[in-house]
DNA sequence: TTACTTAGTGTAAAAAATACACACTATATT
DNA sequence: AATATAGTGTGTATTTTTTACACTAAGTAA
């Protein structure tokens, strides 16, 4: 029913389950409050979306104004209202997750106001979360497992060059289970959308691996918008 | 951001994918509105979230405010949020479908005031829909589409006595193609979540096909919450 | 009794998933 | 120069799953 507008008084928010790979391990950006409720609790960074922005440009806004980064795979999931997750007032949230290559070169742009800081921390030892950010993770997390066996997403976390072997590591990661390496290798080559480099990775005190790239052209050709990884 | 709490204008709303099946068609429930904007045209069902409800109590109430039903599922699965999706101002709605078994007993209450009439029409010959109302609907059968593939929802559209090919039906219908009778058969009952009952179909002009029931109770201890249809 | 309509069933072939172990190669160490 | 170390890279056999395909059985209607 949409066709009157009545003076509401309801606010509408993003929050944001960031997920990190370093290489290692798979981490979230988390932020600690500076203000009540849930002074000095962490959360999950989040903000008001502006009232001429769509829900993906007010994501990207969010992301940009915490990380400065752009151009980066976001997606919203899901909704949360519960009416009394704020306890101030009814706040509906909207759960977006990004996926981001850590590490490297670029630096997390120091933090915008509400925050006394910002951190990356792995998923496998993550403190008391404030509202109900817990669960906005948790369906987050349960989100990407899921998503990452049909869609090329695994690559959003790892940089332009990789080898099959960090490839799997992430697959591991983010499923939380051991993946065979052959069988791994065999199905992950078979589905044609991995471009084998001329390069080796460099810097390792053991045998190098090959470096591959992601071929999108390859990938949207054979498959519009779906695989089974 | 939630710790502060701005006086904003914006409206919060939910519209429903209503997805119906009366054993021969799949329908969904439309309504022709009587007000302006796009008035006169075809519209998904929707309505304001009320301040203390939660989202899926809001979704339910208005599901039993334009259909009198109760109990039954429905599913969360997107918020749409373009600044300019509707005319007069900034509404973010919410997404939701349910499934329906249609025809037998219950009549359709009449719809509230907001509608000329409403109607379940096949989603094979759909009108012009208002507003944004085709895009969310389309992601809707995507969605289910997707779910019926892993979670068994089609059961939600039959009556709790059902034969196999109704069910085959249901499947062909929804993932708009043709299965194979003795392949489906084959894979449907040996998850084992069938109950084959004593009974039989009746009121057929040949054979009669025989009964069966979704087992809940196996079908949780089975998978918890996943299955491959 | 016959014609009609849908129910119900099995098998063979192909494809995909799984389980599993060792030799190779680059570097670092002595 | 020889050796230790650590990760790379590869093949095959078995099992499971998916696919393709056509006829008989049972009940109703005329």
């Amino acid at each position: 029913m949409e066709q009157i507008l009545p003076h509401l008084d309801s606010v509408f928010s993003i929050d944001c389950v960031l997920f990190g790979f370093d290489g290692k391990e798979l981490k979230i950006l988390l932020i600690e409050r500076n203000e009540e409720p849930f002074k000095d609790w962490w959360a999950l960074p989040g903000n008001i979306v502006g009232p001429d922005e769509s829900l993906d440009q007010s994501a990207s806004r969010i992301l940009y104004e915490l990380t400065g980064l752009r151009g980066i795979y976001m997606e919203q999931y899901y909704a949360f209202g519960d009416p009394h997750r704020h306890p101030q007032g009814r706040v509906i949230t909207l759960a977006y997750y990004a996926l981001i290559r850590l590490g490297g070169d670029k630096e997390l742009r120091p933090i915008s106001t509400y925050a006394k800081r910002a951190n990356w921390l792995p998923i496998t030892d993550l403190p008391k979360l404030a509202f109900d950010h817990q669960k906005i993770y948790d369906k987050g997390l349960e989100k990407i497992k899921r998503r990452i066996k049909h869609q090329p997403i695994a690559f959003e976390l790892l940089p332009e060059k990789f080898t099959l072997t960090q490839l799997q590591h992430v697959y591991e990661l983010v499923l939380g289970k051991k993946l065979d390496k052959r069988n791994f290798r065999k199905k992950i080559v078979s589905f044609g959308v991995l471009k084998e480099l001329d390069e080796k990775q460099k810097g390792v005190s053991y045998r190098a691996a090959t470096l591959y790239r992601f071929d999108k052209r390859k990938y949207a050709k054979l498959f519009g918008k779906e695989i089974s990884f």
